[in-house]
DNA sequence: TGATCTAAGGAATAGGTTTTCCCGATTCCT
DNA sequence: AGGAATCGGGAAAACCTATTCCTTAGATCA
């Protein structure tokens, strides 16, 4: 039940293990008969050459960590699928770790990446926000995609919510809307503030401000949407959009809007999903 | 920047590396005072046991492959997560590939896997059906999770679609229903097709048969339940009930019976997604 | 006192691959 | 023909750890 090595392709080859290494990747001067019969004994024999070995011989495992936080959710699928898109066909591969944003699955989780060598660390999902790293001192790259970290030279791949907010109120004011009211998330998420923000500063320079006194913080669901939908119906009753921090609060604002009967058109844009996680390529280098 | 091996915390032990070894696992006779010395030393230079070393020696990886067809679709993501959940804590790490239901990715992932020397592979999400095994003569353990191969020999771990259906109309059958329609999705689909058996056989055990002479077979989509439940009002208006193949199907039935003024109840049951891979601990042997 | 036993730890090996260095045999040049 | 260069391939080290077998010293026993 053995599995076959290259000891064994070089002995019914007729050459030394030396050799028939050479002979499958390429390298050294051999004869052009030496590598094709080589070629043609590991084809025969069904050789697989060991990565567990080639890695401890190269010093790296050809392998990323990837630490989800949000359980595989809405979040982190895309970065999974755009890192395993990206490295998969070059020979690397992706290993999974799901932390739950909890602190001792975390570090399990990292000692058991170090262990493996990986070349590098994808950390993604909603995390906590503001957090701490996932630790200090890490001897591989750790990228973080859709979440950040607070230590300032940690690399991280996020969406830019100040000109987000931007966009979308510079999107209201084009069309012609002055009275512009703000549901978002949670002031504890960072992507919260810095959305309400952008708003704010494009609205500041236009000479105009949010309706209903600011922005109004709660929580990333649909059942929020209509509550502040509700509110602002009675508080700020001439203001002539709103513009909600995520899908579920527009979902449930409209919902309201629409079930108190005023027009809401349709989504505009789609979410955009999908991101490539093109910036993982750097954390490694192309295998020759 | 070398990482730090066993070999330098023996050193700074004073030591053996065999000694170490032993200190740091609890095997061999050694004083209480040379194990906890070698373990203070361990910490203080942040040893970490390199796994590729330890895989290497022991011919096996601690690792298993997960192939997904469906790009983490929703068929494969509750099977991941009990995979994660299931292997992670028990060192065991799992290895992504989506092969998109492509053969020629397939056997690429597969390649990757075996040179990886995986201890099981687990294959899920929604593949063509029926479809052939990933491949013949593959040297691990391997499993088919929310999908089957066609080989009768292969592991696989699926819902029991036939006592699904038959579950389906005795329900509807001890709420009185009578006239029952039947609406599924393509009948190149086992799942469709045993789901109808099922429900055709309990029906015949009652001396009842499938309203509008049997099952209907579409798409797997919210549409086609609106298309068919209309057809249904036309070619039989007296049944009394409709009995899904899948949540979308029934989303667009009862949206489109409810448009014709029919009331529709709510749904019964939650879809009971996250199943536990346990089935993936039999792949393994628990490590000692 | 000499022989035997136990405790504690060291030396060596295996696992599979890549790569560097080296050696023998041709071929080329003058 | 004699030396140099090239060609083809072999031997061995290195990567890191776990384990098996030995060695040494001290203790026990008759």
């Amino acid at each position: 039940m053995r599995r076959v090595t290259i000891r064994d392709v070089a002995a019914e080859a007729g050459v030394s293990i030396g050799t028939a290494s050479k002979a499958l990747n390429g390298q050294g001067k051999l004869r052009t008969e030496t590598r094709e019969r080589v070629a043609e004994v590991a084809q025969r024999l069904g050789f697989a050459p060991n990565t567990l070995a080639q890695a401890l011989l190269a010093g790296r495992s050809f392998t990323v960590g990837l630490i989800t936080t949000d359980s595989f959710g809405r979040f982190s699928i895309p970065v999974m699928q755009g890192a395993e898109d990206a490295l998969g066909p070059g020979r690397i591969a992706v290993l999974l770790c799901d932390s739950r944003d909890d602190q001792i699955r975390e570090q399990h989780y990292l000692r058991t990446l170090l262990e493996r060598r990986v070349d590098g660390i994808i950390v993604t999902g909603r995390r906590q926000d503001p957090r701490e790293p996932i630790g200090s001192d890490i001897p591989v790259p750790v990228v973080y995609a859709m979440t950040s970290s607070t230590n300032p030279g940690d690399l991280s791949l996020v969406p830019d919510d100040a000109e987000g907010g931007a966009i979308a109120v510079r999107h209201l004011l084009s069309t012609g809307r002055t009275r512009i009211g703000h549901v978002t998330g949670p002031m504890s998420f960072a992507a919260s503030r810095l959305r309400a923000q952008g708003a704010e500063q494009t609205l500041a320079a236009a000479g105009l401000e949010l309706a209903a006194g600011g922005a109004m913080y709660g929580e990333w669901t649909e059942e929020w949407g209509r509550q502040a939908a509700d509110m602002l119906l009675r508080s700020a009753p001439e203001l002539d959009a709103v513009f909600c921090g995520n899908d579920q609060i527009a979902r449930g604002a409209a919902d309201a809007l629409r079930e108190r009967g005023i027009d809401v058109p349709g989504r505009g844009l789609s979410a955009g999903q999908k991101r490539r996680l093109a910036l993982a390529r750097l954390l490694i280098e192309p295998r020759p």
